[in-house]
DNA sequence: AGCTGGTCCC
């Protein structure tokens, strides 16, 4: 093994040529005839591993061969299942996938450790899951008995890809192999379900209640999920008493949970409950966030309370809380909606004062609320002056304007914001067709420019 | 794990 071993440092420094018997396991073969004794497994893995470090993967099949016809060994386990991750590090699928099918032959028996190498190589990759289920049957005509963590490796990966009907066959799958899913596997899966979009709440609360059921103890991401979900479906009240049933878990709602909830509540109108949630906050000692207060924030705007507003971001302010682009949003947002502009222009100005830089959103909304006023040259002027920034405009906002500017029988300039357009690769909305040709008074000239356009 | 409105007609 030590002559081994000081050949096989020599040889890295050295460059050789392609023999029909690789160098290291003629090394191997060598050293310990002198000795006139057999190789050992140790051997073997030793110079799988040096070849592997050294990539040169063109020289294992030599190795295996080798073990497999010549040496009367029975090879530990390990040297497969851990040349099977081996070849999925390198990106040698096949290569590993053969490996496995091939240990019995080297007077091996499988087990769930070469399995769940061979499972999480393939999970790992979106384009082999389709190869797991047909491992699985092989590894059942092998006679591999599947393990908790077999499905563990399984189920996760489902998860990752949302097929999360069969996540819970296998979940079922677990308790005819005499296992007890853990809860970690329900929040794996509840987790994915969340994520789903489309996902019908009433599937989610039924898992759930089957989680609760089961007498897991429930963490917070577990609830955090749910009641995110129940907010996303509109179903802002319902969290309140998820709130209530994580308290009673003896679980206390930390400030993303608040501030998940309070959106919900908002969202609903339920403007007094809003208050006392954030009222109950404090009192649990929970300090608020900026997000806490863009959501706060949005439902007095959504009350029209502006002065009420601008007062909040002042506050936030003193409290130490800096306000940031989404809190002058949500206010330019709320003001430009009900026709107050001008307004929202001053907290554009004063935002970029306080050293804050607009993004595209505020220039949607400020671009639009313009439009809605009638004041399209204004609405150019942003427009043109968030071309100057480089950002880059959303179709919806070209639409808008391009609307504004048909009204007011613009039609050039909105010819102009289409070319625009077109420069950078935005495909225009049909309400901007339909306003450019529901022009009648349009002139031949103009209408061939847009077949020039559009050629 | 949470915050800003976001994209055809019906």
């Amino acid at each position: 093994m030590e002559a081994l071993k000081k050949t096989a440092t020599e040889q890295q420094t050295q460059t050789h040529h392609n023999q029909q018997t690789p160098f290291l396991l003629s090394a191997l073969i060598n050293s310990f005839s002198i000795y006139s004794c057999d190789p050992t497994p140790s051997a073997y893995s030793f110079i799988i591993k040096t070849l592997t470090q050294n990539s040169q993967f063109d020289q294992l099949p030599f190795v295996l061969d080798h073990i497999q016809n010549v040496e009367n060994f029975e090879p530990p386990e390990q040297i497969f299942s851990h040349l099977i991750r081996v070849y999925g590090y390198a990106n040698r699928i096949d290569d590993a996938v053969e490996l496995f099918s091939r240990i019995p032959s080297f007077r091996c028996t499988p087990s769930a450790l070469s399995l769940n190498a061979l499972l999480s190589v393939l999970c790992k990759r979106k384009e082999c899951l389709q190869m797991v289920y047909p491992v699985l049957l092989k590894a059942q005509v092998m006679g591999v008995r599947l393990e908790e963590s077999s499905f563990r490796i399984i189920i996760n990966a489902l998860c990752k890809i949302k097929k999360i009907g069969y996540a819970i066959q296998m979940l079922e799958m677990m308790f005819e192999y005499g296992f007890d899913p853990d809860s970690t596997l329900y929040s794996c899966i509840l987790s994915a379900m969340c994520k789903i979009k489309g996902i019908s709440s009433v599937e989610v609360l039924g898992f759930f209640e089957v989680m609760r059921q089961k007498r897991f103890s429930l963490n917070m991401l577990d609830y955090t999920n749910v009641i995110s979900l129940l907010v996303k479906v509109g179903k802002g009240m319902d969290s309140l008493g998820l709130l209530e049933d994580m308290k009673l878990d003896g679980i206390k709602p930390d400030v993303v949970v608040y501030t998940i909830v309070l959106d919900g509540v908002i969202a609903s109108g339920e403007f007094n409950k809003a208050e006392e949630l954030f009222d109950e906050m404090l009192v649990l000692g929970i300090v608020p966030d900026v997000q806490t207060y863009n959501v706060y924030l949005k439902g007095i705007c959504m009350q029209d309370k502006f002065e009420a507003g601008f007062k909040l971001v002042f506050c936030m302010e003193e409290l130490g809380c800096k306000p940031d682009v989404i809190t002058y949003n949500t206010l330019i947002g709320a003001l430009c909606k009900v026709g107050k502009v001008r307004r929202a222009n001053e907290v554009l100005r004063k935002m970029r004062l306080k050293g804050f830089q607009e993004n595209l959103h505020t220039y949607n909304m400020l671009i639009e609320g313009l439009v809605s006023e009638g004041e399209v040259v204004e609405a150019c002027k942003l427009f043109e002056d968030m071309l100057n920034k480089g950002f880059v405009p959303m179709s919806f906002t070209c639409d808008v304007i391009i609307g504004g500017l048909c009204k007011k029988g613009l039609i050039s300039q909105a010819l102009q914001i289409l070319k625009e357009m077109v420069k950078r690769d935005t495909t225009p909305g049909f309400s901007a067709w339909e306003s450019l040709l529901s022009m009648s008074k349009m002139s031949l000239k103009e209408a061939t420019s847009i077949d020039l356009v559009l050629s």
